[in-house]
DNA sequence: ATGCGGACCTGTTAGC
DNA sequence: TGCTAACAGGTCCGCA
């Protein structure tokens, strides 16, 4: 489900309601999700307040008194924000109880998501540790991306997906990013110019916040941590839009499969 | 080091 | 209607 602007979007629109009210009880239902949830956890937070949520990639980083709870949504997961007398579905797999009277339930049909608890700095954790620069910060440039991509065969979509490379550009900010830079997703990323990285910076750091912007793209389910969906759907201008005339040029826009993932481009507009 | 495919899961949809 | 296959917003791991 969720790309960067969907994971800060969550982080947005729960952090009013988490953030310093006592954490009276952790509910975990479940404990298989892509790796198990720490035993751990609950006798880590219980009594303590969250009193502050980061985001890291495409993780949610919530610091309680000694440690950090590490939470990534995976590809199906959600957080909400739920009266304690809202009855838990299926899929609601974890639930933290507030004083407040709410609680936080991460729901997540696929169980790719994870929940860990670090003591140490979260940025040292083996999950965080060799990510590369945020997009929206400052380490994302063109040049970076020139540097790093010289000798690349690899096409230039998959090679902004690594996280290694750069975090929080998923599959739909990928066309999309690409599609405004008008570099066509196949081309082998050690091939593409200078400027076209200069240009890719720009509009990945543009698409991603101009998604925010609207609260995130809602293609099936996604909502913010309060219910609202988010509203960049309507501003896709590639993802999903196989057939369609591109809004740059008028030629139909295509699709290919590319790692395995869906990808659309402009067969006119990139090259 | 790089790049690729497989793996982890369930739900929804398209096609026969 | 029912069955099957393909596909879905992520990313880690192991192998060549």
């Amino acid at each position: 489900m969720p790309e960067l602007p969907e994971v800060e979007t969550t982080r947005r629109g729960i952090a009013p309601h988490v953030l310093g009210t006592a954490i009276e009880d952790i509910l975990v239902r479940e404990r298989r999700l892509r790796w198990p949830v720490p035993g751990k956890l609950r006798g880590a937070l219980r009594g303590r307040c969250f009193d502050r949520i980061e985001r890291r990639a495409k993780y949610l980083l919530f610091s309680a008194g000694p440690g950090c709870m590490i939470l990534h949504l995976g590809m199906s997961g959600s957080l909400r924000v739920v009266t304690d007398n809202a009855a838990p579905g299926k899929h609601d797999h974890v639930d933290f109880v507030f004083a407040s009277g709410r609680r936080l339930r991460f729901r997540d049909p696929r169980r790719f998501g994870s929940i860990h608890w670090t003591t140490a700095d979260p940025a040292a954790h083996r999950l965080l540790k060799n990510l590369g620069p945020e997009p929206l910060g400052t380490g994302l440039t063109g040049d970076y991306l020139h540097a790093r991509s010289r000798g690349r065969t690899q096409a230039v979509k998959n090679f902004i997906m690594d996280s290694r490379i750069v975090v929080g550009v998923g599959n739909i900010y990928a066309s999309e990013s690409l599609h405004a830079a008008r570099i066509r997703p196949q081309r082998a990323a050690g091939r593409v110019s200078r400027a076209d990285y200069e240009r890719l910076a720009d509009e990945i750091r543009a698409v991603l916040n101009a998604a925010i912007g609207k609260g995130g793209t809602t293609l099936r389910d996604f909502t913010s941590g309060v219910g609202e969906p988010g509203y960049f759907r309507t501003e896709l201008r590639a993802y999903e839009r196989a057939g369609e005339p591109c809004l740059a040029c008028g030629a139909r826009i295509r699709t290919i499969r590319l790692g395995q993932r869906s990808t659309f481009y402009c067969p006119n507009c990139q090259r």
